[in-house]
DNA sequence: ATAGGGTTAG
C-alpha cells in the first residue's frame, strides 16, 4: 500500500467513523427500535471500525435502552479495552430500565475486575440502583468507595445519595445530608419536595417551597408536580386544583405528571366540569397515550360516577395497561357494578392479563363492601394461589369480609398473616382487626388489638369504641373516649357517633344530653345527622316522645329517613299515634315503597284498637302494590303471637320460641299469610333479645331462615347472629336470602350500624 | 452517558 493509499483510507475511515458518529448521535435523540440498533451494529462491522470504542460504546447503549442486553453485554466483552465510559454507560441503562441487580453487579465487576476507577458520573446510577432494590446498607458502602475516591463533596454524588435517603424512608438522615450541600439546585429541592409530598407531609412542602424561591432557586414543572401531588395525597383537593392552576397562570405548561397529579383531586372534589376541561387538554396535548393520565381519568370518570365516559376511555386505549384496568374494575364497583366489575376483572385473568396485588386488592375491597362477602374471601385464597402477595392494604380490605359473615377462623388467619408480614402496626390493618373481631363477637379480642397497638390514631379509637358500642357497653364507651382526649386525640364525628349511640342502646338520658351538647359547646363541631338520630332514639326509648319531636322541629337540615324512622318507631313502642302518623306521613313521603314504616303505623293504631285506620294502611300498601309483604296480615296474626308467647315472656327459651313459631307458621299458612321475624321478637326487651340468641344462633338462623322476612329482618338477623360469633349459621342464614333482594337503602342501613355510625331506625 | 415528578387498592 502506498503512502497515497494509506492516507485516503485514513481519511476515509475518518469520514465514516464521523458519519456513523453522526448516525448514532442522531438515534440517541430519538426514540428507537431494536431494528435501529441493528442496521448501525451492521455498518459498524461492514466499515470495520468495531475497534473504535467511543463508537461502541453508543452502539451498546441503543442496544440496551432497547431492553436488548444480551447483545449490549456480548458488546461489552468484545471491546478488548473497555474504558469507565463504556461500564458507565451500560450501568446506567440498567438503572434507568429498573435493572438494579444487573447494574449492581457490573459496577463491582467494573472496579474488582476491570481495575477502573470509577468518575463522579457513575455514582447517580449505582445510588438509584441501590435505591431501587431499597438496599440502604449497600448504598452506604458505595458512598463510603465514593468518599475514598475523593468524590465525597460533588455534588451530583450528594444528591443522588439524598435520592437514596429519600427512597428508603431515611427522611432524617437526608434533611441532615440536604443541610450539608453547599450546592443546592433546583434537582436536589425538587427531590425533597417529592419526597415530603409522597408521605403526604404538606406543611414541609409548602415551606421548602417557599424556602427554595428565597434562596433564589426558581421552581421548575417538577417542583410544581410535587406540590400538586402533595396536596392531593394529603387530601387537600381543593388547594391541588388552585396550584395546578397557579402553575399554569405563572407560564407553565402542565405535561402528563401534572395532569395525573391534579386528576384524582378534582374525582374526589367530583368537579365533572373541570374534569372534562382537563379531558380536552389532554387530547389536545396528546397525553391520551400515557398510561398513568389515561388511569388517572377513568379514575376521574368513575368518581364523577360518569360510568359511559369512563368505559369511553377505558375502550379507546390501544395497548393495555394494568393501571388503567385497575382503575376501571374500581369505577365499575365504586359505581354498584359490582358484578360487571367481577366479570371484567375474571375476563382480565382469563386473556392473561398479569394482575397486580391493587387488581386483587381492590376487587376483594369491593367484594366486601357489596355484601360479597364469600367472593372476597376465595379470592384472597386464589391471589395467593397465583402468587400475588397481599400486602398491608389488602388485609383490611379482607377483614370487612370476615366480620361481615363472622368468619372468625378466616378472620384470624388474616390477622396471623398480617403478623408474619409485619403488617400488625399498620394502623389501618389494626383499625380493620379491631372490628372484624367486634363483628364476630370477640370484643375481648378487639380490646387486646387495640392495646397492642404501638401508635393509635383517630381511626383506631373510633374502632374500639364502635366495638364497644355495637356490644351495647356504654360504660367502656364512655371510658374509652375520655381515655382517648386524656392521650391528646381530639374526637371526630364518627367517636360522638359511637359514644352518642351507646348511650342511646342503654337509654343513658342524662349522658347522651351531655356528649351531645358537649358536640358544639367543648368541641367547637357541629351536631350532623346521625348524632340528632341517637338522640332522637334515645328521647324516644325512655319515652320522651315529644322531646324527641322538638328535637327533630328543631333540627338545622331536612331529617332523613333514619330520623323519622326513630321516632316512628319509639311510637310503636309506647303507643303514641299523633307522633306516629306524623313520622309515618314524611317516612311515606322519603321512602313510599318501604313496607316496614307502613307496617309499624298499623301496629301502632291497633295497639290502640283502630281498627279502621289499620285497614285504611293496608289498603294503601294495597294500591302501592306492596301486598305480598306478610306484615299486611299482621292484625290477625299478631294476637295469635302474643297469645303464643304470653306464657314465658320474661325468660323465653329459644326451643320454645321454635315451637310456638311452628304453630304459628302452621297458622298463619292456613290463612294463607307467612309470619314476619318483627313479629316474633318486637315485644321482648333488648337485653333478654341477647340472651335468646347467644348460643342458639345455629336453631335461629334455621327458623329465620325459613321464614318469608321483610327486608330489614334478614339484616336484623344477621347482626344478631354476628355478635354470637357463629359463622356457619351466618353462611347458612345469607345462602336463604341468595337472590332475594335487600334494598339499597336497608343494606347501608346495616352498614353504618357496622360502623357505629347509626343506632337508629326500626331495625335494630 | 449525568440526579428530580405522576395513576389505580385502605
Amino acid at each position: 500500500m502506498t503512502k497515497q493509499q494509506q492516507a485516503l483510507r485514513n481519511v476515509l475511515d475518518k469520514f465514516r467513523h464521523s458519519n456513523i458518529n453522526i448516525i448514532l448521535q442522531c438515534l440517541s435523540s430519538t426514540t428507537t427500535t431494536t431494528c435501529h440498533a441493528r442496521q448501525a451494529h451492521a455498518h459498524i462491522l461492514k466499515t470495520g471500525l468495531s475497534n473504535h470504542v467511543n463508537l461502541t460504546t453508543k452502539l451498546l447503549s441503543l442496544y440496551a435502552n432497547n431492553h436488548c442486553f444480551h447483545e449490549a453485554s456480548l458488546i461489552l466483552d468484545s471491546i478488548s479495552d473497555p474504558n469507565v465510559f463504556t461500564f458507565s454507560t451500560l450501568i446506567h441503562a440498567y438503572s434507568k430500565l429498573s435493572r438494579f441487580a444487573d447494574a449492581l453487579r457490573l459496577f463491582s465487576r467494573m472496579i474488582s475486575h476491570a481495575r477502573l476507577l470509577p468518575d463522579a458520573h457513575v455514582f447517580p446510577s449505582v445510588f438509584k440502583a441501590c435505591a431501587g432494590l431499597r438496599a440502604f446498607k449497600l448504598g452506604q458502602q458505595v458512598h463510603s468507595f465514593a468518599s475514598v475516591s475523593g468524590f465525597a463533596l460533588d455534588s451530583l454524588v450528594q444528591s443522588s445519595l439524598l435520592h437514596l435517603y429519600l427512597k428508603c424512608d431515611r427522611l432524617r438522615d437526608a434533611h441532615n445530608l440536604f443541610d450539608k450541600i453547599a450546592q443546592r439546585d433546583v434537582v436536589t429541592w425538587s427531590a425533597l419536595i417529592a419526597s415530603y409530598s409522597r408521605r403526604g407531609c404538606i406543611h414541609e412542602v409548602e415551606q421548602l417551597f417557599y424556602e427554595m424561591r428565597s434562596m433564589g432557586v426558581e421552581p421548575n414543572l417538577v417542583s410544581w408536580n410535587g406540590m400538586i401531588a402533595g396536596f392531593n395525597h394529603s387530601g387537600s383537593y381543593n388547594e391541588a386544583v388552585f396550584v395546578f392552576q397557579k402553575m399554569h397562570f405563572e407560564g407553565f405548561q402542565p405535561d402528563g405528571s401534572s395532569i395525573s397529579s391534579v386528576l384524582p383531586a378534582i374525582g374526589n372534589l367530583e368537579d365533572l366540569v373541570l374534569g372534562i376541561q382537563i379531558h380536552g387538554y389532554v387530547i389536545k396535548q396528546g397525553f391520551n397515550s400515557d398510561k398513568c393520565v389515561v388511569t388517572a381519568l377513568i379514575d376521574m370518570y368513575g368518581k364523577c360516577a360518569c360510568t359511559l365516559e369512563m368505559s369511553q376511555v377505558f375502550h379507546e386505549i390501544n395497548e393495555m395497561d394494568i393501571g388503567a384496568c385497575n382503575a376501571f374494575i374500581t369505577g365499575l364497583s365504586r359505581n354498584g357494578q359490582v358484578n360487571d366489575a367481577l366479570e371484567v376483572f375474571r375476563q382480565f385473568k382469563g386473556q392473561g392479563m398479569e394482575l397486580n396485588v391493587i387488581s386483587w386488592t381492590s376487587m376483594i375491597g369491593s367484594c366486601s363492601q357489596n355484601g360479597k362477602d364469600m367472593e372476597a374471601l376465595e379470592l384472597f385464597r386464589e391471589m395467593q394461589v397465583v402468587g400475588v402477595k397481599p400486602n398491608s392494604v389488602t388485609i383490611p380490605c379482607l377483614l370487612p369480609a370476615c366480620g361481615n359473615i363472622a368468619a372468625l377462623m378466616h378472620g384470624k388467619a388474616a390477622h396471623c398473616f398480617s403478623l408474619r408480614r409485619g403488617f400488625s402496626n399498620d394502623v389501618y390493618v389494626g383499625s380493620a382487626l379491631i372490628d372484624m373481631y367486634a363483628n364476630c363477637g370477640k370484643i375481648q379480642l378487639s380490646r387486646l388489638c387495640f392495646e397492642k397497638m404501638a401508635t393509635k390514631n383517630l381511626v383506631c379509637w373510633n374502632a374500639i369504641m364502635g366495638g364497644y358500642a355495637m356490644h351495647g357497653k356504654a360504660k367502656e364507651t364512655m371510658e374509652t373516649f375520655n381515655l382517648m382526649q386524656t392521650n391528646g386525640q381530639k374526637p371526630d364525628f364518627i367517636s360522638f357517633t359511637c359514644v352518642l349511640s351507646a348511650c342511646s342502646q342503654n337509654g343513658l338520658t342524662e349522658e347522651g344530653w351531655y356528649y351531645f351538647n358537649s358536640i358544639s359547646q367543648e368541641h367547637n363541631m357541629e351536631a350532623r345527622m346521625e348524632h340528632y338520630a341517637c338522640m332522637v332514639t334515645l328521647l324516644g326509648r325512655v319515652g320522651k316522645l315529644e322531646e324527641a319531636y322538638s328535637m327533630i322541629k328543631t333540627m338545622p337540615f331536612e331529617p332523613d329517613a333514619c330520623v323519622w324512622g326513630a321516632l316512628l318507631s319509639s311510637c310503636r313502642v309506647h303507643s303514641n299515634v299523633t307522633l306516629g302518623e306524623i313520622a309515618a306521613r314524611e317516612l311515606f313521603k322519603l321512602e313510599p315503597s318501604n313496607p316496614g314504616n307502613y307496617i309499624l303505623l298499623s301496629n301502632i293504631y291497633a295497639s290502640e284498637g283502630k281498627w279502621i285506620e289499620v285497614d285504611k294502611v293496608r289498603n294503601m300498601m294495597k294500591s302501592l302494590g306492596l301486598r305480598k309483604n306478610p306484615g299486611c296480615s299482621w292484625i290477625e296474626l299478631k294476637n295469635k303471637v302474643h297469645m303464643l308467647l304470653a306464657g314465658d315472656k320474661s325468660h323465653p327459651q329459644i326451643d320454645q320460641i321454635i315451637e310456638k313459631l311452628d304453630k304459628l307458621s302452621m297458622e298463619m299458612k292456613k290463612l294463607g299469610y307467612c309470619p314476619n321475624t318483627d313479629f316474633v321478637l318486637q315485644d321482648v326487651e333488648e337485653q333478654e333479645k341477647e340472651q335468646i340468641l347467644c348460643g342458639h344462633s345455629e336453631k335461629l338462623a334455621v327458623v329465620f331462615g325459613l321464614l318469608n322476612t321483610s327486608p330489614g329482618s334478614p339484616l336484623r338477623v344477621i347482626k344478631n347472629l354476628r355478635i354470637c360469633g357463629d359463622c356457619h349459621a351466618v353462611i347458612k342464614f345469607i345462602s336463604n336470602f341468595e337472590g332475594r333482594e335487600i334494598s339499597v337503602r336497608d343494606t347501608n342501613r346495616f352498614h353504618h350500624f357496622k360502623d357505629g355510625v347509626c343506632s337508629c331506625g326500626d331495625y335494630w
